[in-house]
DNA sequence: CGTACCGTTGAGCAGGCTCAACCGCTGTGG
DNA sequence: CCACAGCGGTTGAGCCTGCTCAACGGTACG
């Protein structure tokens, strides 16, 4: 088998997961060798979509595991009450497609123009049973996101709106991706008040004034309806470490 | 290698799981074979603990991970501000000892006296590598335990605490394991009152309010302090779904 | 049998939700 | 090119529910 170009390398799937064991690597990456690399891109598809179109449903039989490439995506469930809770915001090299019993429990739309793989889950499958090495990512990507599930927890007990949204941009800072326009104390937010109130459990009134309670407190400044500049880096980390 | 004796098997760890493709087994269990269970009750420790006794700290080195064979088990974190929450209950086939880098992420204690199996991490590692079909059953879990998560991300958005606690007893009684005395509308509630608010994010006297007013409402009759009887399931189960 | 913790109940307060009006940007069609 | 509609976002007023503080009751365990 000959080693495949670079440029075809390039656009292959990765993961990114702090790892639950000790390691002497950066710890934000776990690495895919350019082999795994390329078998995933052999049995999936490289999805270019706009924003705001739909990539699957809740409850619509699951035949594909995506990993994002680039753009953010949002997975969502819509309540009988009308309300929607968004489960979780997906940035490069996320994984995403949670199903139980072959169907999707929620619904996945693209926030931004996104690119991503779609990875066959009988494929998949059969790929992770023949290579334990690749399949140890894909765990230690789960275990990754077990972690962020138990933040949000904390988010969600939190009783300050102000905190909430705090830690919301804490966690999106983590997030934000280099090539973006980003400095290093401008977090980027592609999603929108609605979408962030739907995540943290907030109306998005309460949103909206505690982002004006940062900015005024001068922990903040908003750059447009996008992007928030930590301006106090010191006391915005005392907030959020504050629970 | 000879074939282990029933007795011995019994003894050795197994894990419960929806899957997340479909299939025709019992979709509440995943099936290791034999000789995974006795691989894991080889490299692992079985360990009976009495109530309330502390199974490992936050922070501390992560050597193990647990497998929850009887009793159960609370997963929780101390936050600056002295509150706690609670990150999870673990019950029989329930697998716990999440952490990062080589940490544990929480504490973890027993709620009732319990049966623990601790498997070393490393080994485990070695394990999961020779053994990707065993491997693959432990991702099942993840993505089990991840599904709970987003279950409880919705508990948590809900407004009213009855509600919340509708949810919660609902959840444990998908839990609730047979030869505790349980009937089949039986749901059994080890942890105090005081855990419950901690898991679902509400003070301990609303959900002491929370409990009578389901009472009152006709849906629930609580036996003693540690069990639920689900009086009236219709009305019940649409409090539950009524997000 | 006593003691400490768990749980219940009550009164008052505060923070977030709801409803509602208003602003500003975007995209569309005349 | 402009007018207008529509959506996302902000701001305000009032209500409601869960939190806090506090006292009391009950149960489990030594």
């Amino acid at each position: 088998m000959k080693k495949p170009a670079v440029a075809q390398i390039d656009r292959a799937p990765s993961l990114r997961a702090v790892p639950f064991d000790r390691t002497v690597a950066d710890p934000e990456t776990i690495q895919l060798t350019d082999r795994q690399r390329e078998q995933l891109a052999r049995i999936g598809m490289r999805l270019n979509l706009p924003a705001r179109m739909v990539i699957y449903r809740e409850a619509a039989p699951s035949h594909w595991v995506f990993a994002v490439a680039e753009g953010a995506v949002k997975c969502f469930r819509e309540l009988p009450s009308g309300k929607r809770v968004v489960g979780a915001f997906l940035f490069p090299r996320d994984l995403f497609g949670l199903a139980e019993n072959g169907r999707y429990i929620n619904c996945a739309q693209a926030i931004t123009r996104v690119v991503l793989y779609r990875l066959p889950i009988k494929e998949l499958r059969v790929l992770l049973m023949h290579d334990a090495g690749l399949q140890f990512q894909f765990l230690s990507k789960l275990t990754h996101e077990l972690r962020q599930a138990q933040r949000r927890t904390i988010l969600l007990n939190r009783r300050d709106a102000a905190g909430r949204l705090a830690m919301f941009i804490d966690g999106m800072s983590i997030e934000t991706v280099p090539g973006t326009g980003r400095t290093d104390d401008n977090v980027m937010l592609p999603m929108t008040r609605s979408d962030i109130a739907a995540f943290i459990g907030l109306s998005l009134e309460t949103v909206s004034r505690a982002s004006a309670e940062l900015e005024r407190r001068g922990m903040v400044k908003f750059i447009g309806r996008h992007a928030v500049r930590i301006v106090d880096q010191p006391r915005f980390s005392k907030l959020v470490a504050d629970v």
